[in-house]
RNA sequence: GGAGAGAUACCGAAGUGGCCAAACGGGGCAGACUGUAAAUCUGCUGGCUUACGCCUUCGAUGGUUCGAAUCCAUCUCUCUCCA
């Protein structure tokens, strides 16, 4: 067991707010493992990098005694969210909203510790679902209109005439509720997550509780260095792709980033040396990190002679086609392109080679051999084989 | 409840009867250059069709017209001011 002070340093580690630390090492010192809560949508399954900041926070809690309480936010679910913001929410059945949640553990269990006495899993609808409308009235009363909309997101939604629901003012208290329910002694969150952890504190001092600490991480950005990393804007690596994959979309994002990603992702600095060595070290860790470290050597290796040294001989993936193909159906069956149109324009445009000859009218029929290597866009490459 | 403004492709924003698959900017993708970085230059950016061409798209539904993103009606949603 570590000492206090020790535990202290670790985990507000990286964190970009602590609320507050005098507190936290008030409940350290008391010994007893604290509950940490954490939220989790049951909306969107498909965890990546971004998720991973806050799930690798929670995993060096249980890592150092304390129990991660996971929150499954089924009940909002269950009712949807028509926020004129991100359109109508569709509303999730029971058997849905499970299958997420199964989803999401078998991916967090990637990164936390699921062995049973590490970990408590909850549902809101637990206790939200039994709550009347005196209940809500009364939870409701604890919050005022003002408070709400000190609150950036609806002050900047408020001043850009952006409608904001009169339910999505409850949202926070419910989730205050909710750490009133489980005795949360830490809730850990991303930066948009503040405010609703903090009314927690509210309602649960309401309550009579000692109320949470509140750990808030950093944001990642995506590929593109500029916005948060999310599956809808396409800028993320999925905690369960390719090593190849993972490895490839790494080197491709901006040194500027990398710096953050090496902090958030590794808690480590980044080392000294030609950035893009350091960026394949980044990548080589991560894919380690959820296939490992061999997975993560061989991804490398694939990624230099693929890449540095232009040798294709060792790729990986292959592709089984008969004998002679129009050039546009080969390249649709790799599978990663939307339309044909879509490719159409990659060939006309240049990107789509065979044997490092460049194809460029998109109505060619190409004989292929046993083992010429295809390519196409910045991002696939595969070995094709005779059927 | 009253008065006004508005809804266009991933986002912002032009377009007010045919030349509109829809200007322009951003984003995205590709090529050149590189370190699959940044910057820069160039091209592309609804779907199907290996051609001719066809189909879907300007909040929704109907209508006027040879022809509608554009005109009319109804509806839905949003914002502002007033009560």
């Amino acid at each position: 067991m570590k000492s206090v002070a020790e535990q202290l340093e670790l985990l507000t580690a990286g964190c970009e707010t602590v609320v507050t630390r005098e507190e936290l090492q008030k409940k350290l010192e008391q010994g007893r493992p604290l509950r940490v809560k954490l939220g989790c949508d049951p909306t969107a399954p498909d965890l990546h990098l971004g998720h991973s900041v806050v799930l690798r926070k929670l995993r060096q809690f249980q890592d150092l005694g304390h129990k991660a309480v996971l929150l499954i936010g089924d009940y909002t679910a269950l009712i949807g969210d028509p926020t004129g913001q991100n359109k109508t929410r569709p509303m999730l059945s029971a058997e849905k909203i499970e299958q997420n949640a199964r989803t999401y553990f078998e991916q967090a269990g990637k990164i936390l510790d699921m062995s049973p006495d590490k970990v408590e899993v909850r549902r809101n609808s637990e206790w939200l679902g039994k709550m009347t409308f005196a209940d809500v009235l009364k939870l409701a009363g604890q919050m005022t209109v003002a408070r709400m909309l000190e609150r950036d997101t609806f002050e900047q939604r408020y001043e850009a005439d952006i409608p904001i629901g009169v339910h999505e003012f409850l949202y926070p208290l419910m989730q205050g509720h909710d750490s009133v329910m489980l005795q949360a002694d830490v809730e850990l969150g991303g930066t948009d997550q503040l405010f609703n952890n903090l009314v927690g504190r509210d309602l649960q001092r309401d309550a009579g509780h000692e109320p949470q600490c509140v750990l808030i991480l950093p944001i990642l950005e995506g590929l593109d260095g500029v916005e948060k990393m999310s599956k809808s804007k396409g800028n993320y690596i999925g905690l369960s792709e390719s090593p190849t994959d993972m490895f490839g979309k790494a080197m491709s994002i901006s040194d500027a980033l990398m710096a953050k990603w090496y902090r958030l992702l590794l808690n480590q600095p980044v080392p000294a040396g030609h950035p893009m060595e350091a960026k394949k070290s980044l990548a080589q860790a991560l894919v380690a990190q959820y296939h490992g470290t061999q997975a993560g050597q061989q991804a490398r290796q694939e990624f230099e002679q693929k890449f540095s040294k232009r040798d294709y001989s060792e790729v990986a993936e292959t592709l089984a086609v008969t004998g002679e193909i129009w050039i546009v159906e080969l390249v649709e069956r790799t599978g990663k392109f939307k339309s044909r149109g879509d490719i159409r324009r990659l060939i006309q445009q240049g990107g789509v080679s065979l044997d490092g000859q460049k194809i460029t009218d998109d109505k060619a029929r190409v004989a292929v051999k046993e083992g010429q290597v295809l390519k196409a866009g910045k991002l696939v490459v595969v070995k094709l084989t005779v059927s």
